[in-house]
DNA sequence: GCGACAG
DNA sequence: ATCTTGTCGC
């Protein structure tokens, strides 16, 4: 096997999400998104990878699907993994689907009947430097409907943490309270949305794949407890139950 | 040289 | 991502 440089790795990365972007569906495809209540709606997944502090290379990809609009546990994989490609920011789905999509597949050979109608991903969608995010990336590859749900901005395409942007943010009243993120040419890439009455600080949320901007806000405020939504949320205080 | 850098 | 204690406020 051989080890490309970095240089060249980042553009055969860039060529593939070029490749891949064409794929993705930025509109509404299933009945229950165009319910007024997301009436059909059940099962929302969320998927994400932990580490431990100084190990950057074996990581546990976790996936949980919970029932709507309970949000209630009903299922549970967790999976030891030894990661392979780097971190690289714009790339991330590189270095985390595939053991996401694994997850995905294991669920979808044992219990089909349990997989999720829509996953929440934790990192961005269309809301990245080329439009094509890790939500995205996992949309495509798997076919399900994907949100992306990031808890830093990433400063992309003139979208930026200036005084504007910080003002824009204490314009937040309340939980479901959100603003758009328009790029320097005009296009809404996402939302900055509050997601609680009691947290300050945003997440950002963005289209991964076949769901409009619209349901996708709409959605992640209903799975929203607190800052964090309840389907990334409950994989991390799943280690300690 | 300095700031920015999803997870 | 992860390391970490207290502390302030509702």
């Amino acid at each position: 096997m051989s080890i490309l440089p970095q240089e060249e790795l980042v553009k055969k990365w860039e060529s593939e999400q070029a490749s891949l972007r064409q794929q993705v569906v930025e509109e509404d495809t299933e009945d229950w998104q165009r319910c007024p209540d997301f009436t059909g709606l059940e099962r929302v997944g969320g998927v994400d990878l932990s580490f431990i502090k100084g190990d950057d290379v074996n990581a546990c990809a976790q996936l949980v699907v919970l029932s709507y609009p309970d949000l209630e546990l009903l299922y549970e994989d967790s999976q030891m993994v030894t990661l392979t490609a780097p971190y690289i920011s714009g790339f991330l789905a590189f270095r985390e689907t595939p053991y996401l999509l694994e997850a995905l597949q294991r669920l979808e050979t044992t219990q089909p009947s349990l997989l999720p109608q829509v996953v929440l991903v934790d990192g961005n969608g269309l809301f990245h430097y080329r439009e094509f995010g890790l939500a995205c990336h996992l949309g495509v590859l798997s076919g399900l409907p994907c949100i992306g749900v990031a808890k830093n901005l990433l400063q992309v395409q003139g979208v930026e943490k200036s005084e504007e942007h910080q003002s824009q943010i204490a314009s937040l009243q309340k939980g479901g309270d959100s603003f758009p993120l328009t790029t320097n040419s005009g296009k809404v890439l996402g939302r900055a949305l509050r997601s609680s009455d009691s947290s300050t600080k945003p997440v950002y949320v963005s289209v991964g794949h076949k769901i409009s901007l619209d349901t996708a806000l709409h959605l992640t405020h209903s799975c929203c407890r607190y800052r964090v939504p309840e389907p990334i949320r409950q994989i991390r205080s799943q280690s300690d139950e």
